[in-house]
DNA sequence: ACAAGAAGGCAACTCCCCGTCGCCATCTTG
DNA sequence: CAAGATGGCGACGGGGAGTTGCCTTCTTGT
């Protein structure tokens, strides 16, 4: 029975190869037409490797680039999110971070996937990044409260999906961010933005 | 030379027909499907038209699309915006028409091609929409600070660009609206959506 | 009322992409 | 070094986008 012990596990030699490489050019591919305009076809030719193959291992388009993103999720992910004493700057860089994080082209790959988030399919997909870590993000939002920098009632769900949309809206803008996060914040301490308000928030 | 005259004009009678129910049947479909999902052979039965028939009047599903979205802008386009004499109603206002205009097919349809809009092809298709009034909109920003209720170089195109991102983020959804156009004013009025400050905008 | 000609119905066809299948070649490992 | 996993390859079924040629039906001026 020789040979028969890599079927799922860790693979070594050739297959670690193709995986690699196919990752690689389905990045590439994310990052140069997006989910809609993805070719398993050219992902395939990019890597040098057949069509066949790739269906193999991922049994269609949204398992590979899932695969994709779940691989530049990581290095993001590992990373705590600032503490910098204000809740401005916290945002700030916690948005800047993921916003250009990795290399260029997780990127640019990250920005064609946002643009296309309102696909069940991708946001299926992509859903999860900021999401899974909600308790943290909202831990940020609750040290800005026990400062007194904002509001105690403050919604901080609903201030972080204000945020996230204006971001999204213009990814990768560092000036457009910069506005994005003061404006709301502005909000935020104009008491715009409360927990369980009547019909007017005023 | 009967029958001559209607090549390109004004139809009557069985083209007005046609016309009507593929237009009646696309809108139902965008609604449906949004564009990527639209398929124009399910438009032409739906509409009890053969496929053919829609190709000789519209090239192909970007010009059925707009066909359809010319229709919508109509209804819209020919109110002047509010001028209530308050900023904050005046866009709550005049973004609430926006987004629930005519009946609710119309919205819905929106709706779809909003969330897709980042796709070259669709945003190609609705751009104009709240561009082509940019003057009107402008001035709505003037008069409010004319009466001192906003910055004086407040960026009102940004303004608007704002509370635009966030609308849409969450087409149709009220009380959203409210707690967008109320947070973005909040900055405003705080100065951080200035014209052509430095570096940041404090 | 009627003939000319515009508009619509219909079916077959070309492209192009997705994902699958069967068969054969090659690599890895005990 | 042989067994068996893995990859290469080409063909195929499925389905949607547009196109084309031909025939039927409706509209309209006279």
């Amino acid at each position: 029975m020789a040979g028969t012990r890599r079927t799922q596990g860790i693979l070594g030699g050739r297959s670690d190869d193709v995986v690699e490489r196919v990752l690689e050019a389905a990045l590439a591919e994310v990052a140069r037409a997006g989910y809609a305009g993805f070719r398993i076809a050219d992902v395939a030719t990019q890597a040098n490797v057949h069509k066949t193959t790739i269906y193999r291992r991922w049994p269609d388009r949204a398992a590979l680039v899932g695969a994709v993103v779940d691989r530049m999720r990581q290095p993001i992910e590992q990373t705590p999110l600032p503490d910098t004493g204000a809740l401005e700057t916290d945002l700030l860089e916690a948005f800047s971070r993921r916003a250009t994080f990795g290399r260029k082209r997780e990127g640019q790959a990250w920005a064609m996937l946002l643009a296309e988030r309102h696909s069940e399919e991708v946001s299926a997909l992509i859903g999860h990044t900021v999401f899974a870590r909600r308790d943290a993000w909202h831990a940020m939002i609750e040290r800005a409260a026990d400062r007194g920098e904002i509001p105690r009632d403050t919604d901080g769900p609903r201030v972080l999906h204000l945020i996230r949309a204006l971001v999204d809206a213009q990814p990768g803008d560092a000036a457009w961010l910069g506005v994005a996060v003061r404006t709301v914040l502005a909000g935020v301490r104009a008491g715009t933005v409360l927990r369980e308000t009547g019909p007017a928030a005023r």
